[in-house]
DNA sequence: AATTTCATGTAATTCGTTACATGATTCC
DNA sequence: GGAATCATGTAACGAATTACATGAAATT
């Protein structure tokens, strides 16, 4: 039960597992770097990092403040707090790492778990990848389905957006598939005919040269 | 004040202004028809309704059955009732139609108000077609700032992300791109007043070959 | 006769935002 | 010394979902 979309603790957790940080940093992060997907404003953040705190995922630290925390033991002291992973958040973070089933293929879900394919194994993100676009084929099946019943009925307008739309479903399985692709050459290597060329190597993973995300909208970084 | 964001009651309206119809049918032409950008539940529609027949926008009539309407005068009989849009509810139609501001520039809302592009003029299809482009190239503009700013600290995967997400946005902003193009192209334009018109012939407003929209997601016919 | 699809609704819950309230620190 | 930005939080509200509850009509 109780469906809880968990997008937002789920990047907390991925963030803080880099370096701890505090919620006002946190969230912009957020909102800028990983900001393709989704903004969450204060409201959001901070209940949501002390239901983290309440389940031994994170702990706070007193802020950077060098030598003022022992002078000051008064009242009003607003803190400066960091948060930082546990070992049972980090354990919790790699166990949510870990589904690859139906829930990581949807939209927002999905750019987030790429977002932090970094930290995972080349199986678990092709999992991930095939599922995600499956579902979007399941989508585009539907939407051509759609379309040959309604044809007729609609108006050019709404015919218009709905070719759009399936165009930019369309466009992410092409980008899937050599996303796909490219896990898959990762680490079998290639033929290769000649000269081993040092500059760019490493390259464990393998990525193709364009981007995407589903739904672009950091939308606004001052809160307002 | 109060924010709210009234898609589904815009789009309501919308559709009841081409023909009468039941809540059912309703959810039907949202999810699959214009489900494009949005699917919306019984839960979310239903009182929906309700609120629009207590603002007058709507009138409920019983519902398709033919004879039993006299002869059953007894309780528990569940209606199947038919919305009507009532003249009050066409003028506040026009009148959210007319508003070509930056609301109607976001996502969502943008998608909505394409789909009702038939019933409006030009001169309010240009302004909506370009507040969108503007809206999107601000996000670009954000975009590239927040790469250029933190591109060395990214690992390839986020980059990536980020890449794909621009490119989304790039290629939406020529769709609408041409969209302009064709609509400054064909010259004056018919607002249209409901009705199911056959179409294909006369192409009177002027659209591109391709398709799209913000944010696709139909998910499922079947409720659950 | 049973199943699917049509049809309408309500209650509890989830997820998130806006506006408010407060104050420290850094830059100009 | 004033503005911007850093920093943390709460209360009221909004929008929508899920699960529940009910029942009629059409199809197999």
């Amino acid at each position: 039960m109780s469906r809880r979309s968990g997008i937002l603790e789920f990047a907390v957790l991925g963030l803080l597992r880099e370096a701890p940080m505090h919620g006002y940093e946190l969230r912009k992060r957020l909102n800028t770097s990983l900001g393709i997907f989704r903004a969450f404003s204060y409201g959001t953040l901070y209940p949501c990092l002390k239901t983290l705190v309440a389940s031994g995922w994170l702990i706070e630290e007193p802020g950077s403040a060098p030598e003022e925390a022992l002078a000051s033991s008064l009242a009003g002291r607003r803190a400066k707090i960091v948060y930082r992973l546990t070992p049972e958040g980090k354990e919790h973070f790699e166990e949510l790492l870990s589904h690859t089933g139906p829930d990581a293929w949807e939209d927002e879900h999905f750019a987030a778990r790429f977002a932090f394919f970094g930290q995972t194994e080349r199986e678990v993100r092709m999992r991930v990848l095939e599922g995600r676009r499956s579902r979007l084929e399941e989508r585009l099946e539907k939407m051509r389905a759609s379309l040959a019943r309604t044809r007729e009925r609609l108006d050019d307008y709404t015919l218009e957006l709905q070719r759009h739309g399936m165009e930019s479903v369309e466009r992410e399985v092409r980008w899937l598939n050599e996303l796909i692709e490219s896990e898959r050459a990762g680490r079998d290597q290639r033929p290769d005919t000649g000269a081993p060329h040092d500059n760019d190597s490493g390259e464990t993973g393998g990525l193709p040269r364009h981007g995407g995300s589903t739904r672009p909208d950091p939308s606004d970084d001052t809160t307002k």
